[in-house]
RNA sequence: GGCCUCGUGGCGGAGUGGUUACGCAGAGGACUGCAAAUCCUUCUAUCCCGGUUCGAUUCCGGGCGAGGCCUCCA
């Protein structure tokens, strides 16, 4: 396989992942006919843009060329640090990395760096003569450039990226164009965490989307995502999805109405407030109204089975003798009617080991599930 | 070591300078042969020590604890 073959496999299975998550997708939302509104784009389709930004850092003062490589000097901006609220005497002072001879300070970056055997290569900006690949983050700043403009409002990513790559991706922007900020608002997600412990290979607790999708709804994935707010860390854990699914079940028992997708009420007001999804979810449970309920869960993205396909959706994966059910069954309403308990509950308990749980309802009928 | 963030009931998780959400679990009740499901009711909390204040879970300082970052990995 080429290395395309192997990223488009990968993307391909990103998007599978989180379309079953509910996340809509540029298709989903662009209006045919109009100018895309909503892009995903590719940092390799970008190479020009990010050459054109070095050429202007270097003109501006902020990049020096060195050893073939094209360097940000950190101290060139007066301001650098302030999004994690780092001094630059406090960064120099905490530098203990080796570093490499040809910065001009420690804290100088890589815009632009030559390539290696074999890495793909691109005509170098700055007068290089070796063709080289860019930097980490200039793929960032050339890419807003291009799709969102030199200032742009809104700017997400991980809490893990604030420093150094959301910090020098502002460096970049800033200086190029000479603005007083790149984004109105940096939105960071917190961590995940795992049964209470930091996600890792090593420690074999390493769960990804797709795996989680073999055992779970997306919707059961997502509500368990959404119940902690979106800058807290989530400790992804066993009994929070079971708790999640609970919750689902009794969504998909009492929302009902025209297929509207709306918020409204507490729901709206909290999202409205910082995306304060557990605020939302909580609104949710005072709603009286089916109708209204299930249509801010849509507008969440909830509820895309119809309530009788997530009651058996547990049926298509579990294999289950129907006909040996059935007989079970009749047999347990024979001797209910002979008022024979102990035979009663022993067949009902032998159609639990088959993974069925049966349920008697007021009415006499009796009716049956499968369980996990 | 430096910097940043966080610390709420058994668990998850919001808001709030004063009457303290919501969900899960638990308890009691209704219903049921029993159970399940459903419905009703209900117990339990703001890490520790100071400070400001009439009053602090909320503001300030210190302590303790947890997590994150401090890499030419994206």
């Amino acid at each position: 396989m080429t290395i395309r073959e192997v990223t488009d496999g990968t993307v391909r299975q990103f998007h599978d992942d989180i379309r079953a998550l509910g996340v809509l997708m540029p298709e989903d939302v662009n209006r045919k006919g109009e100018k895309p509104r909503f892009v995903e784009p590719r940092a390799t389709e970008h190479i020009e843009e990010m050459k054109a930004l070095v050429e202007r850092l270097i003109a501006n003062g902020n990049a020096y060329v060195a050893e073939e490589h094209v360097l940000f000097h950190v101290p060139s901006m007066a301001d650098y640090g302030s999004l994690s609220k780092r001094s630059l005497d406090e960064m120099e002072a905490g530098a203990r990395v080796d570093v490499a001879p040809y910065k001009r300070s420690p804290l100088d970056f890589v815009l632009w760096k030559p390539s290696k055997q074999g890495d793909p290569a691109w005509t170098s900006p700055g007068g290089i003569a070796t063709p080289g690949r860019p930097g980490w983050h200039i793929e960032c700043s050339a890419m807003s450039w291009r799709h969102l403009g030199e200032m742009f409002d809104i700017h997400a990513g991980g809490i893990d990226l604030v420093f150094p790559h959301h910090e020098n991706e502002i460096a970049q922007s800033r200086c190029c164009f000479q603005t007083p900020v790149m984004a109105n608002y940096w939105m960071h997600n917190g961590f995940l965490q795992v049964e209470g412990e930091k996600m890792s290979k090593s420690l074999g607790n390493f769960l990804t989307i797709n795996e989680l999708l073999a055992d779970w709804p997306g919707e059961v994935l997502r509500l368990n995502m959404l119940r902690s707010h979106y800058r807290q860390p989530i400790d992804w854990t066993l009994r929070g999805l079971e708790e999640s699914e609970k919750i689902l079940n009794r969504w998909y028992a009492t929302a009902g109405g025209p297929g509207e997708a709306r918020l409204s009420g507490g729901v709206l007001d909290a999202m409205l407030d910082d995306l304060n999804t557990p605020k939302a979810i909580a609104e949710l449970h005072g709603f009286d109204d089916s109708a209204e309920l299930a249509s801010n869960l849509r507008a969440l993205g909830f509820l895309h089975d119809t309530p009788e396909a997530w009651k058996t959706r547990r049926q298509s994966t579990t294999v289950v003798d129907v006909v040996a059910v059935e007989a079970l069954i009749a047999e347990r309403k024979a001797a209910r009617t002979a008022k024979d308990w102990a035979e009663s509950d022993r067949l009902r308990d032998e159609l639990l080991k088959l993974g069925v749980a049966v349920k008697d309802n007021k009415d006499g009928m009796t009716t049956w599930e499968v369980v996990r």
